[in-house]
DNA sequence: TGCATTTTGTTTGTCGACAACATGAATGCA
DNA sequence: TGCATTCATGTTGTCGACAAACAAAATGCA
């Protein structure tokens, strides 16, 4: 009974300041609500979450570390933009990612890897049967993520966290024109993708790691270049 | 003539203090000058540094975000271990990053890169010659960054830079125990892997870089299991 | 002595304030 | 007017100090 008068104030624990500010900001520029190029005002946070500036340039140094934010020496702070030009080696990072992560998933997974990856799995489906794209990319996202720590490789599993982090800035670009049907195929290549890693066939999860990635990339390549005649070596 | 009654005021640039705390801490550790599970103390370095805990702090937050060192909230932060556990799944990563950078890099490389790449070639030479065991891991990692960054493809060589790092405080323990003649073969072998480049010759790139990553896995390993029976799975 | 509690000491996390730097507006000069 | 310089404003980088959290020593009690 010694903290119940404590009302309007945050009474926030000790440490809890900073990974508030990293989640919250690090969702956010994901999800694009903060849009690629914007200011980060660290005064600004600094209010709006009643704390001083020092958490608050923690939270920074660390998104900067991630190249989720771009920090100008003695000049403003900004949300990194996303890298148009380069968007072939992001795939190319992608899709190698997505074969080595399953076939180390049918390698390596242990029984209870399974539940967790069916879950998200079917996180993914409930999310494209209602049709909300937020979701789908979030537990797209996780689904593979959890492959990818089944295949217990931290080093391809961190690389792999951030292309998908950095595919969900894009994704949220392409749901946001497209509201199509094409997520229901995902979810029979998901389904697919299970199965070989339960039958720890590693050829077979390579391979559909590989197709499930290449399909992705080309739905992604042809939002980018709609009229299919102007590619541009993307 | 105005800065010049400042004696042994240090008159550090702005800026600068975190870069050169973050580049020393970041040395020391991956040539283990500073032994891994050994504390970082803040309030020592703010001393030796002459300069507030603020800049120090924010070094460690970026060297944490690398995994160089660990911190326990409200508890002390240290060197971070290396995990000899989980070697296999660093050679794993290695070889591939190996095979996909040299490949990448006979694919995409422009001229201008060639130089770099000799000029590490050669500095890695003169190394072995000296026989300056510090020398020639950071050249090597330098001369396989180099072929990297030749490659173009900023998330594979984000992982192989730091997959060197972490192999430069593997192959510090190496080069502490054996002093050896066999840099002299890797020698050989990056003359062949730069030809292979120049030529373009992309599958002979990737064989070269396959085969010369495994060259180096196997010397370490054998390095861990040297009388040659005990292998507990590396 | 053995164990629980208090106290001490040390290190971290946070704060408010200040100075350096950069940008752009205002001013001065030709 | 055109250009350079000065000034004003806002933002960042740094500082010194304080308080919370934890570890270990010191104390109290049986």
């Amino acid at each position: 009974m010694a903290e119940t008068a404590s009302l309007s104030v945050p009474e926030r624990k000790r440490g809890s300041g900073v990974k508030m500010v990293y989640d919250l900001l690090r969702n956010q520029i994901l999800d694009l609500e903060l849009a690629p190029g914007s200011p980060v005002d660290e005064v600004q946070l600094a209010e709006r979450f009643k704390m001083s500036r020092t958490p608050i340039r923690e939270a920074l140094v660390r998104l900067a570390g991630e190249g989720l934010i771009e920090t100008l020496p003695n000049r403003s702070t900004m949300v990194s933009n996303i890298d148009f030009l380069n968007l072939s080696t992001f795939f190319d990072a992608l899709v190698l990612m997505y074969r080595v992560t399953t076939r180390l998933a049918a390698q390596n997974y242990r029984p209870e890897d399974l539940s967790v990856i069916q879950g998200f799995h079917q996180d993914y489906a409930a999310a494209v049967e209602a049709r909300d794209a937020l979701a789908m990319i979030a537990t797209n996202a996780a689904f593979h993520a959890a492959i990818a720590e089944a295949g217990r490789n931290p080093y391809f599993t961190s690389l792999f966290r951030r292309l998908l982090d950095e595919g969900r800035r894009i994704l949220r670009l392409y749901y946001r024109s497209y509201e199509e049907q094409f997520p229901q195929r995902f979810v029979e290549e998901h389904a697919e993708i299970i199965a070989a890693i339960k039958a720890r066939d590693v050829e077979k999860a390579d391979r559909l790691g590989k197709a499930h990635a290449e399909q992705i990339v080309a739905q992604v390549q042809k939002l980018f270049n709609p009229n299919g005649g102007l590619d541009i070596s993307l």
